[in-house]
DNA sequence: TCGGTAAAATGAATAAAATTCGTCCAGAAA
DNA sequence: TTTCTGGACGAATTTTATTCATTTTACCGA
């Protein structure tokens, strides 16, 4: 699927994607054509599936995470839950719970009025909600660091 | 903090990082240099925090996710807990379930061996376990819709 | 071992973009 | 009104992106 020099190049974005690819080129030693052309093949397979800038939520009057425990079933609650704008994930998981959902708020306010929402939803039984105090760790990178030795994947 | 402008370019950036500042200029009706000063100015103040490629976790044996409540307190199992690579978040919650941490794992096994190293942490008194079934959505953009009326912020 | 073949890398050439910087304009402050 | 300041502009220059013909590399079968 990808050897060694993919995995390099993808290090390198996964740190900065905004950088040229001439610089990317430098950094694994390659013509910047041949990287261009990794990177397309890259995109091509689904391996990459796009480039985005990570935001400081805080500025955003987002500052208020939370996680509900949706108890319910059926896919018809999950699209409902994944259409509202303040919810980041949508989980199916193992067991009663039904859906685990990420929110994210301005403050309590309008996480009272989402909590609302979601419990008005057809099909919810009941919800429990999590509030975060603190984010200690958030990040969405890919360990790339077990696929250094081995050619061919 | 920025303007309708910034929030154009943001939602440009938050569709496709790595499209070519040019580019940005002309969908804003922009001098590049302008959106380039813009940018950086978003860069100096924290407003953004980076660029990163969003890679397919299942390419790289990372398909199995699972969400842990950890029964715990102390800063110090947040951060033996984020020192886990496998780890992707570590999130205080109000509440006696402590933390609450989102892991990416390749298969059951792997899932098996890092919750026993979770339960080995030292001050982690129970741990419950969610794993993730099919993950409807999963997003970290933020909405920008909100700013697009007020001038400052 | 020896071609033969296909995929990938190279490097040159050209088009496009990034970046710098002097200048200008509009609004705020004096 | 005058001055000051922050953006925006646009020209000039450096750097990159992109294409493509050529060369290299790796692999396969005879």
């Amino acid at each position: 699927m990808f050897d060694e020099i993919d995995i390099h190049i993808l290090e390198i974005l996964q740190e900065k994607a905004r950088i040229p690819n001439a610089e990317v080129a430098r950094q694994v030693g390659m013509a910047p054509s041949a990287v261009l052309e990794r990177i397309r093949k890259l995109e091509e397979r689904g391996i990459i599936e796009g480039y985005e800038v990570r935001l400081n939520p805080a500025c955003f009057h987002q500052g208020l995470s939370a996680f509900v425990q949706v108890e319910s079933d059926g896919a018809a609650t999950a699209r409902a839950l994944a259409e509202i704008t303040s919810v980041q994930e949508v989980h199916q998981v193992v067991g009663p719970d039904g859906f685990l959902v990420k929110l994210r708020t301005a403050d309590h306010t309008t996480l009272a009025r989402i909590l609302g929402e979601i419990r008005a939803l057809e099909g919810v039984r009941s919800i429990r909600t999590q509030v975060v105090l603190e984010t200690v760790k958030e990040t969405r990178r890919v360990d790339l660091t077990e696929h250094n030795g081995n050619g061919r994947h």
